[in-house]
DNA sequence: TATTGTTATACTCTATAACTATA
DNA sequence: TATAGTTATAGAGTATAACAATA
């Protein structure tokens, strides 16, 4: 239960907390694909396809999925085609571009979806309970920083890339 | 690069903390792993292994190694294998109980986890850049919460399994 | 030529369950 | 019977690269 006994040496600070931080989001993380697997038979990638089709109404393109769920495009394929064979999302033709898809829910994708989605929230809660509203919000604001940082060194590795 | 376009309802706060929690995680894990690829040809998982030999030079049992990496037993079963065949781990056996072994590094294993350990640590403290040494604090006694609560409701649940 | 998306492939990681040997 | 560890298997998840169609 206790991964965080690894880090140590100069800096144990930023060690210590990423190995926290790894270990939170894991503990959490196999809740949640246990409770989607045995509840409702799905995976995260799919739940999270999903989530992102619920936000985007009009349908995202292929390329779009895969920038957002940060996987590249040949499993946003995959994902996709098993979501179209439950009839839980369908891809729409794209005037203007004939070799681009929108993909949206189907109406029965979306009611499927705001069930999970129900649930899910419940188990997220849950997991958090622990906090207060006032932890709450800090938490989200460090990770924030955290989050924010991490997006510009990868900007500064691809400008490095492309020089 | 934005997976936080998931949550939505009633508690968002909690939600849209989870999905940057998890965005954080991913972020900072996929970069890491990248590295532990490019520079040592080695995986997290099999890094994981070697760092907790390291925090205890006297070796671990299997189920020892199983428990602390969050992983069933067969996994650590091949891990240990593979490092055993590059001679960075190995098995000592157990006096009083032949079923069981002590696994630990080599010499060549602790010499080769000394210099991943030190590449690590600098990727680690870069990522956590952006933050005070006070917001870095605050963040890990948070995650620290967030941690036992998991801890909480997991032995809860077993107590419930069992009954 | 570049872009969109698909296909094919391979590899890592994981859990489950059946198994062997020992306690 | 219970425990330590292994083996076998299956599936999720991912990246890479070659490919077809269209821009």
């Amino acid at each position: 239960m206790d991964m965080e006994a690894r880090g140590h040496r100069e800096h144990p600070e930023a060690l210590r907390l990423w190995l926290r931080l790894l270990t939170c989001t894991q503990l959490i993380e196999k809740q949640v694909r246990g409770q989607l697997r045995e509840q409702f038979d799905t995976t995260l990638p799919r739940f999270d396809l999903m989530a992102q089709l619920e936000r985007n109404p009009e349908g995202l393109k292929m390329n779009e999925l895969s920038r957002r769920m940060m996987v590249t495009g040949g499993n946003v394929t995959g994902i996709t085609d098993q979501l179209v064979a439950e009839g839980l999302v369908e891809r729409m033709d794209v005037e203007g571009d004939r070799r681009a898809y929108r993909v949206r829910l189907t109406s029965r994708g979306r009611k499927t979806f705001d069930e999970m989605a129900r649930q899910h929230e419940d188990w997220i809660v849950q997991a958090f309970g622990g906090l207060s509203p006032r932890e709450l919000e800090t938490l989200h604001k460090l990770l924030g920083k955290v989050k924010q940082h991490q997006i510009d060194l990868n900007d500064l590795n691809q400008e490095t890339e492309n020089a």
